[in-house]
DNA sequence: CTTTTTGCAAATGATTTGCATTAAC
DNA sequence: GTTAATGCAAATCATTTGCAAAAAG
């Protein structure tokens, strides 16, 4: 995907939902759609401030929720503190380390028929479903 | 489970780990065990400071996490911003609503032997599986 | 006695807020 | 022109830390 698309993709879904255009929008969503993967607002800020100076943190904070209410981004539950945003929409899974923090993705099919109709029994509405795999990675198990 | 045992099940596994048997954790266990369910360690100071005007937070802090380390709680992937134990430890799933934040307990069989085994071939070492499925809750729904 | 644990107060660090200014539309 | 969005600084809030005093073993 390139930038004019990743931009046009962006455009589309503000215009949509009745938000404006904006260069820090344009600049931290670029951003994300170039680094996939997991993303916490502080590191994002850091990241785009050098060649954005004017970048607040407080906006990246605001655009990072912006984009997950748009459905760009999806806001991911994390073990501790800080909050993480995943590029990936699409249903997949997570391995979380309890050692080191580390959050991979985890590619396997969980059937969540089960759970998704257990859901809706409880009037439930469910938009997203991912199994949370905890334990220790590779490293730490052969580190500690 | 009463009170004498709950005592008996938390000294076992300090003494287990070489921790000493304190006040302060008895009163935290105590709290947990006859209050099922998920606790933020500043509720569960507030509930307890009254009856223990002594106890401070960094205490309740220390003694969520040890018993967490002792396998006797389980720390919970969250949203955003507060920790949380779960006095669950056995494998279930959670509701996680996005709009007011509640989570509830879900009961489903969801597979998760796929995962486990993907997660194995990575050198992960699995501890705990859990599905989190996110959307609106019957409240949410109903209401906005 | 020795070492861990506690309680307190201060520090930390991510995130949010208020508000005047700026930029979209 | 109007209104939303930005940037800045200050505020917030959960959590952690340093350290002397207290308690456990």
């Amino acid at each position: 995907m390139g930038d004019v698309d990743i931009d046009d993709q962006l455009i589309r879904a503000l215009r949509a939902h009745g938000h404006r255009i904006t260069a820090p929008r344009l600049v931290v969503y670029r951003h994300l759609r170039t680094h996939e993967g997991h993303h916490a607002a502080e590191r994002v800020h850091r990241d785009l401030v050098g060649a954005n100076p004017s970048l607040s943190p407080a906006t990246v904070y605001a655009t990072l929720d912006l984009l997950a209410d748009l459905g760009l981004v999806r806001r991911m539950s994390t073990l501790r503190g800080v909050a993480l945003y995943d590029t990936r929409t699409d249903e997949h899974h997570h391995l979380v380390c309890r050692s080191c923090g580390a959050i991979t993705d985890l590619e396997a099919p969980v059937p969540t028929g089960g759970a998704r109709e257990a859901a809706a029994g409880h009037g439930f509405r469910v938009e997203h479903t991912t199994l949370q795999v905890t334990g220790l990675c590779a490293a730490c198990v052969a580190g500690a």
